[in-house]
DNA sequence: TCGCGCGCTGACAACGTTGTCCAGGGCCTA
DNA sequence: TAGGCCCTGGACAACGTTGTCAGCGCGCGA
């Protein structure tokens, strides 16, 4: 009559099942979901002994089974590129909030801007059986995701559109923001402006870049190449970028940070210099205030819980053709952008 | 012989199973799965026929089964506060990175510092059967996940310890990085500081104040309670209390702030005062050196990245007795630590 | 008093995967 | 040539839960 070894495949340190929650209170496994789940048709006493007999052994209802007979896992994935910079974390947090009100959990991952790992993890998460996907794109080609949609993975894309693939997409006006910024700086009386990005490869640097364009073509002003600065957000890259761009015979008066990455490196290298030179940011910055800089601010927040609502409005089975959602910027003058040409 | 009517728990949009791969390839079941999983055993023709089986119909394994098969679901929960505060980014991103290292994915909770949302958040991710669980307790009883943990699911507190239960911890030192700020202070000749806190209930508001007032005791200077303010992190109860303890017959002539949501509060109300307030904050802040802040840092992304590596090992099967690890913090003087008092 | 219906309960299958085990066939060796 | 072994493949059960359905007992109406 000894116990025979337990199936090799049992782990979570043996927990307790509903089945020996039954064989506790003495009813049927089908009686303790019942409870478990709060459903109709439980005799109060009934409830009671299957209450006492998942206290006394400390079940806890086994969601990825649940899951797996449900079909809903209830929680959604957010494909980031890094959760350490200070622009995402607020715009998961909103998701979260969203998620959290539809009774979902989020699970979080950072492609750290590149294109392979963003499909790895998107992929992972699709594995997972996630209801929903957030993806902000790393890469440029999303048709790796078609199938996982079709098959029912609801998806939207936030800060820069998908490739490729018709889906949603929630976006901030990085070309209306950007014009405004610079046209802030010709305003002032500016000519020479420089522009420092991102890579070319991302959405929103393009944008941005096309905003500062059309604003010195407004103005008439001719763009010379080496005002313009497209590459990595490397300290080290903007630093030099920004250098060139004021060395030179006819350096720029002004520059245009294509966001809150390139801020940082920017606003320390042009606060060495003798000559003032005049800052317009993409993306607002903590403390900014206090430095003074003038910025034009997205709302990361609102992106993210613009996103989660639409997700979550396809998760309850709205069906509508795919949308382009635009956020407007709000340009903040704190004093940078004011500056006269020296 | 009109196809019947699909069960009606299947969702998924009905995507093709094993079974169905299986079927269009003509082979068994667990070939399929030998060949998803890479196991050894299967002769090259028939992998491939399995291949093209899996391309033809789009099928993607369904992990929420496999962890049902397997017990261990690869993914760790991590609990904070607030994923939009500048201090949990770097740390959850770190966590990340390990969990990667280890192929897990990360599931990310914010607790809004309320400790009933912080046991729900848990339990959630309990139920679920996360591997492990990383917690920044909001609450100061963590009872409740003694069951959990006895259970198999390994858990390490991180930024603040675990009340009324023994568990692995990682911390800040707290107690060291305020004493050393505040005797900084004191080494620049002021006698009346100010120290404004978090919530008394947030182990490392209390270990900071301790060290306050070790550092004044070291120095044998006497403490008024209206310089001390310990309170939520909200803006207007930190401009509040730093306007009191500016104002009266006795004002204080350096101010030391808790936390970065404090030195963020006190740093825009000391900047519009005419005469100048010496400042030391905890934890440092991007753009912290333009603004000439002086600060005791920690290490944010260590943390998250040590707390990690602990949880790993714990799942890798050491089962030492519950540790405590404490990491250093770093003065990092700047100017507003070195004014001399008015 | 009998029959019917309703409220409660539990047996059973299914979700999609993996571990176990056995069968069949080909090849090598004695 | 027979026997045994290895290699490949598949049938089956199990993971823990929930949906379906049937049965039981009791109360009420005719």
């Amino acid at each position: 009559m000894a116990e025979p070894t337990r199936s090799p495949a049992h782990r979570y340190g043996n927990r307790p099942t509903m089945k020996d929650v039954a064989a506790r209170a003495g009813v049927g496994l089908k009686t303790v979901s019942r409870v478990v789940n709060g459903e109709a048709g439980v005799t109060p006493d009934t409830e009671r002994r299957v209450q006492e007999a998942i206290e006394a052994l400390g079940f806890r209802r086994n969601d990825s089974a649940r899951v797996l007979r449900k079909g809903r896992t209830a929680s959604v994935g957010l494909v980031l590129e890094d959760l350490a910079d200070p622009f995402y974390g607020p715009l998961s947090r909103a998701v979260e909030e969203v998620a959290r009100a539809h009774g979902a959990l989020l699970i979080n991952g950072s492609s750290a801007e590149d294109p392979d790992r963003e499909q790895e993890l998107a992929l992972a998460l699709c594995a997972r059986r996630v209801d929903g996907l957030i993806v902000i794109p790393a890469g440029t080609d999303h048709r790796y995701l078609e199938p996982e949609m079709r098959a029912g993975i609801a998806t939207v894309f936030v800060d820069r559109p998908a490739g490729r693939i018709d889906a949603d997409v929630v976006l901030s006006d990085s070309f209306g923001g950007a014009r405004a910024g610079v046209a802030h700086l010709i305003a002032h009386g500016h000519r020479r402006i420089g522009f420092i990005g991102d890579q070319p490869r991302i959405h929103t640097a393009v944008e941005r870049l096309r905003g500062y364009r059309a604003a010195m073509e407004d103005a008439e002003l001719a763009v010379d190449d080496a005002w313009v600065s497209l590459g990595s957000t490397e300290p080290e890259r903007v630093r030099q970028a920004t250098a060139a761009m004021l060395s030179g015979p006819d350096p720029v008066t002004a520059v245009f940070a294509g966001n809150n990455r390139v801020t940082v490196t920017a606003v320390r290298e042009l606060s060495g210099r003798a000559r003032p030179v005049a800052f317009v940011g993409f993306d607002d910055i903590e403390l900014a205030d206090l430095l003074g800089i003038t910025v034009i601010a997205q709302d990361a927040a609102a992106l993210g819980r613009t996103a989660a609502e639409r997700l979550f409005r396809r998760l309850d089975g709205v069906d509508d053709a795919p949308a382009r959602t635009v956020l407007d910027t709000v340009l903040i003058p704190r004093g940078s952008g004011e500056i006269p040409p020296a």
